[in-house]
DNA sequence: TATATTTGCAGTCAAATAGCTGCACTATGG
DNA sequence: CCATAGTGCAGCTATTTGACTGCAAATATA
């Protein structure tokens, strides 16, 4: 019944995003999380389950709440798919790289 | 009636990344692209038509022809998207960083 | 001009998704 | 022990999505 989740399609979501955001500041509570949102609670609570499916949230249980906080390591994934087209549009990364193979060099 | 794009959902779907992976080699007409797929070539070209939509894709007719190629800068908007987090895995961005702040002339 | 090739578009259908409400479970505090 | 607060899960519905088939438009070739 349910659908195996890839990191791409949780991200597909502008919900998800959203709370990709905030979590990213601070670890927080669902309930905390959903206050910030029009949606009801549950809605959020499972977009959180599924945020946390694909190992993009952590739990962090204490007491009877609940934290949740970003794993960063998740976007790996994401950035091992752009990476390749990288150099083709950011100057920045170009200036960087070079430095990287020529470090010594003017 | 049609929803409005945006190009994460354009990246969720697993045959729309391998079309983007294919067009990166080098441009292809959708004739071509589909013949590396097992779906129907409408299928293929309504996927190819989403991708242009995101501007992910671009075309070059060429005759009844239309070769599709890659549109890099439609990237960014991901890389803006994980670039927040990029440093709390990537190693070796941290040492490009360290190496832009700290340029090789003392 | 007639024919074949390349492509896009409309229509249909099954499956997945995101939203809601209601209920059950757990932990804290009196 | 009981009430309350914080969460997760089940079930329902409307919308969206991805796949297919069939057909039309445009271009190249005989």
């Amino acid at each position: 019944m349910e659908m195996r989740r890839d990191i791409f399609q949780a991200i597909a979501d502008p919900t998800r995003r959203a709370i990709i955001a905030l979590v990213a500041a601070q670890a927080m509570t669902p309930g905390a999380i959903a206050a910030e949102f029009s949606s009801s609670r549950q809605t959020i609570s499972r977009h959180i389950q599924i945020l946390t499916e694909c190992q993009l949230l952590r739990q962090d249980q204490k007491g009877r709440e609940i934290h949740y906080h970003l794993n960063p390591n998740q976007f790996k994934e994401i950035a091992d798919f752009i990476e390749p087209f990288r150099q083709l549009w950011d100057d920045r990364f170009n200036k960087l790289e070079a430095l990287m193979n020529n470090p010594t060099n003017p």
